[in-house]
DNA sequence: GTGTATATGTAGAAGTGCGAGGTGTACGCA
DNA sequence: TGCGTACACCTCGCACTTCTACATATACAC
């Protein structure tokens, strides 16, 4: 309980990851520290979320993969968005803003108390 | 699917019924017709997500029930807030502010470019 | 008496994130 | 040399939630 648990919302994993691809080529275990570092440790993508993300994404043809070196000298799966993927995240962008936003009407709601 | 499917992310649903259900004492139909209502047809709660979720809340003691005669005549299920209720209802909107703030700042990091 | 809105409920299917585990390399430290 | 840690990939099965139907029953209009 003191650390704390960040269970993200269904379906937003895979627009996460989308946006964190989309700023360049970039390899899984990096994105995953990306989403971590960017949300100051609020949300932390475990590994058994993202590969099998990552995986979904690919064969949906919205990443695609290429393995090359990293920083460090090993070998890693660069993921870099597809067209197609690219769309999806502009669909799914928006898609949360509506959602969101919506969720915040509902939440103010009863703070007017106009009941 | 081309029709605006509203999925509602896993997890909000519960913080959405507490929060309609704080208003004051309501019954299950009302509920879905007041989330639609107020997230202007965004939020669609359906029949099957409805129910299963109250009774789960009602297990947990999050909610309690009470038979009552509805404004039509007919007997309804209302459902109140216990304090237990308050309580979760507190936690999972603080908790929604992070995330949607921290999924906030993902989708904004790649707009500004350099990190 | 048929249909619609109200009002509750269940069953099965589908999808998704998580935890726990496994593989292998490279590096620092004792 | 041996050990732990960080990197970097992967898989399996569990638990959970939501959705699409379906089923039931009352009240009211036509």
């Amino acid at each position: 309980m003191t650390s704390p648990k960040s269970d993200l919302p269904q379906g937003t994993l895979d627009m996460l990851i989308l946006q964190v691809v989309a700023c360049g080529p970039i390899h899984g275990y990096a994105i995953a520290q990306r989403i971590q570092q960017i949300s100051r440790d609020v949300l932390q993508v475990q590994q058994g979320s993202l590969y099998p993300a990552l995986h979904r994404l690919e064969n949906r043809g919205l990443l695609g993969a290429d393995w090359k070196e990293s920083d460090t000298g090993r070998e890693a799966k660069f993921y870099k968005l597809t067209a197609k993927g690219r769309a999806q995240l502009k669909t799914e962008t928006a898609n949360w803003a509506r959602l969101s936003e919506a969720i915040g009407l509902i939440l103010q709601s009863a703070e007017g108390g106009a009941l």
